[in-house]
RNA sequence: GCCGAUGUAGCUCAGUUGGCCAGAGCAGCUGAUUUGUAAUCAGCUGGUCGGGGGUUCGAAUCCCUCCAUCGGCUCCA
């Protein structure tokens, strides 16, 4: 007998051998019934291989992460025994659930996979997955495993293989389909009802962009019809949200093929709206001891050879202005940070005037390749909300967490609670990528780490993914679509100081190197409009929105009226338009909703006459009439809850 | 940059297997209407069907090529 610990404590018998699904069956019919997989002793399990010891178990159902990553991996089991059947000598790739279903990456050979054809594959996943076949594990030894794919002629299947240790491989078998799998899998294929292959993309054989390019089908699949008819009415949703779609409704930004691809260009209001998040920025800054600084858009070649930043990028960047008396190069700016290195230096500087903070709203350019460009996320002219904190070593840490509160302090007042803090490392094995020494990577890794940490901030870690000066703590925000993307960013710097020789006299009377820590909360402006409007689908806070107010006349006779309205609240700094167009007061209404303003005022012959409004809220209706004065400390107390800007001397 | 899909008025979209001067709604303009909480009515304007080349008696429809957009991949200082 072995003893089984469930996760609340409870400890029962079971005979040796027990798997996870008798376990479930033992406790009661319906849960066996959707048990997808399980954990033992911390290790995710099928639910259907027998557990030989004591072990501490969890039971995984749909409600699980596991339980779904269970269910879409042995989806993509099943795609790949469709396209078997479908594209004999098919061979595969990689095939593993994601956040939302699965992809598996296949080599077709001399056939082609078009989207015309997924609909079939699907057909022929029902069917397969209505012989509920169940998913078999097997241990093979790597000369074993070799066998099979040899004969099978799968070269990418054998090249995972020889990157394996032997006694660790596994196959998993569902009907005629067997792969090179560590698994876990669902019991049989009876639960995958419903089926719905999403998309197909070109995808490099192991990320790398030298090798070959295998074709990538996305998919995902439901226990119930109606669970997958949500999830597409989901998507749709979604796609509502577009930042790109919501910008051209709303008239914020555009984009033309005559200015260039990637360069957005701000219509008046997304400019009012980008404006507005500027100076809410900037305020928050002076508050926290920045100083704001303006440097030149473009900076000569040298400047980039000292910073390393011709080395790394000079190649992959928009091509240098050259001078045409003198024959020098400069460069668009790709960053701030060289200038604001500059700046340090203009004269000496003492320990006692550090930290020094310069703060600067940088446009900056990037050559992009065209393919990466992506509405305001992905863009070749931005604008950082840059700033380069000059410090002490000593300063460091404090320095760093007095920036992560303020990037906090702003994901606050725009309501972005889900978020992923990432802290990025250098990849050591493949040093070349990276400049500076072991020693100071080093300084400025465990900094991050331990800054982080004493904020009690959850963040993940992931190696290789820091910049090349630096590995820094970046906040990923997702899109509407479940697309993550960086704003937020800060990342310390032990290079660029010694790179341009950025010293301090101590009190010491020495020279001492400066730290320097870079640092953006909304990363570009550009990318934290995009997903601002994701966010919230174009309803954007009072404080933000564009446009505050519409005054709706009724008709024309009330027009004197609505302009003294009109008057009356642009003198309170309220952004008020006036539609006095020859339309009824519906038709006047319904285009403010859509234009997602956030209120309406009616005005007629019963406000004419009280002097007074008739509110209405977008998306809310009708709030009933008001005078102007209680109208616009309504207004005024809204905008205040939403952006609370900290008191001075109060570092936030 | 790579793979795939798409590209018809400012916007959203129709245009069957190539065949009457390329259509609709919204927006815009003109006029009527003077309106009370999500679309008043009528008329008009507007498109070398992404650009270029080709096949054909005839091309928005077929082919080639370039460009852009979208979904991925790669990349992201």
């Amino acid at each position: 007998m072995i003893t089984i610990t469930f996760p609340d404590g409870n400890q029962r018998e079971y005979v040796e051998g027990a798997t996870a699904l008798e376990i479930a069956a033992s406790i009661s019919e319906g849960l066996a019934r959707n048990v997808l997989a399980a954990s033992v002793n911390d290790e995710v399990w099928d639910a259907t291989r027998p557990i030989m010891e004591d072990a501490h178990i969890k039971l995984f159902t749909w409600d699980s992460k596991e339980g779904k990553a269970a269910f879409w991996h042995s989806s993509a089991h099943l795609m790949a025994e469709a396209l078997e059947a479908t594209y004999p000598g098919i061979k595969f790739g990689i095939g593993p659930p994601i956040d939302n279903g699965f992809y598996y990456d296949v080599d077709p050979g001399g056939a082609e996979i078009t989207a015309e054809d997924l609909p079939k594959i699907e057909k022929k996943m029902l069917e397969l997955a209505r012989q509920k076949n169940t998913y078999t594990r097997k241990d093979v030894s790597k000369k074993e495993a070799i066998e099979y794919f040899t004969d099978k002629g799968d070269e990418y299947k054998l090249e995972l293989i020889d990157e394996l240790e032997d006694g660790s491989i596994t196959f998993y078998e569902q009907g005629n389909f067997t792969d090179l799998c560590k698994g876990p899998h669902i019991p049989h294929t009876g639960p995958i009802k419903a089926i719905k292959l999403l998309s197909i993309a070109g995808a490099y054989w192991r990320g790398d962009e030298k090798r070959k390019q295998l074709t990538r089908i996305y998919g995902i699949t439901f226990q119930k019809q109606k669970e997958l008819e949500e999830y597409l009415l989901l998507l749709e949703e979604a796609k509502k949200r577009d930042h790109r779609k919501i910008g051209k409704e709303l008239e914020l930004f555009t984009f033309s093929e005559k200015v260039g691809l990637g360069l957005p260009m701000w219509l008046p209001k997304g400019a009012a709206l980008r404006e507005r998040l500027e100076q809410f920025m900037r305020q928050a800054q002076l508050k926290a001891g920045y100083e704001p600084v303006v440097t030149p858009h473009i900076g000569h070649k040298d400047l980039y050879i000292t910073s390393g930043h011709y080395e790394k990028y000079g190649e992959d960047s928009f091509r240098p202005i050259q001078t045409p008396a003198e024959g020098e190069a400069f460069f668009l700016k790709p960053m701030n940070c060289p200038h604001h290195c500059e700046l340090y230096k203009s004269r000496p500087r003492s320990y006692r005037e550090l930290p020094v903070r310069l703060a600067e709203f940088g446009t900056v350019y990037r050559y992009e390749q065209s393919g990466e460009l992506h509405g305001l996320t992905r863009v070749r002219g931005f604008t950082q909300d840059d700033a380069h904190i000059f410090c002490r070593a000593d300063q460091v840490k404090d320095e760093f967490k007095k920036v992560i509160d303020l990037v906090l302090y702003v994901f606050d007042a725009l309501s972005f609670s889900e978020f992923t803090a990432q802290i990025s490392l250098r990849d050591k094995m493949n040093k070349s990528k990276y400049i500076g020494t072991d020693e100071n990577w080093d300084k400025a890794e465990q900094a991050i780490i331990e800054a982080t940490e004493e904020k009690g901030l959850n963040a993940v870690v992931v190696t290789g993914e820091a910049a090349f000066y630096g590995p820094k703590l970046d906040f990923m925000v997702k899109d509407a679509l479940g697309r993550e993307w960086q704003l937020g960013t800060i990342q310390v710097d032990y290079n660029l100081p010694e790179r341009f020789e950025l010293e301090y006299i101590g009190s010491d009377n020495d020279k001492h190197r400066p730290v320097m820590i870079h640092r953006a909360p909304f990363g570009s402006l550009e990318r934290f409009v995009a997903v601002l409007i994701e966010h919230c689908a174009g309803d954007f806070p009072l404080w933000l929105a564009p446009v505050q107010v519409s005054i709706l006349s009724i008709s024309e006779k009330y027009e004197d009226y609505a302009q003294k309205v009109l008057k009356y609240l642009n003198n309170s700094d309220i952004r008020t338009i006036i539609d006095d167009r020859n339309e009824k007061i519906g038709k006047k209404i319904r285009d403010a909703e859509v234009q997602k303003i956030p209120f309406m005022l009616i005005v007629g012959e019963k406000e004419q006459t009280s002097e007074q409004v008739a509110v209405r809220k977008h998306k809310e209706g009708d709030k009933g009439s008001l005078s102007l004065p209680s109208f616009i400390e309504l207004i005024q107390k809204e905008v205040i809850s939403e952006s609370t800007v900290p008191e001075p001397g109060n570092p936030i």
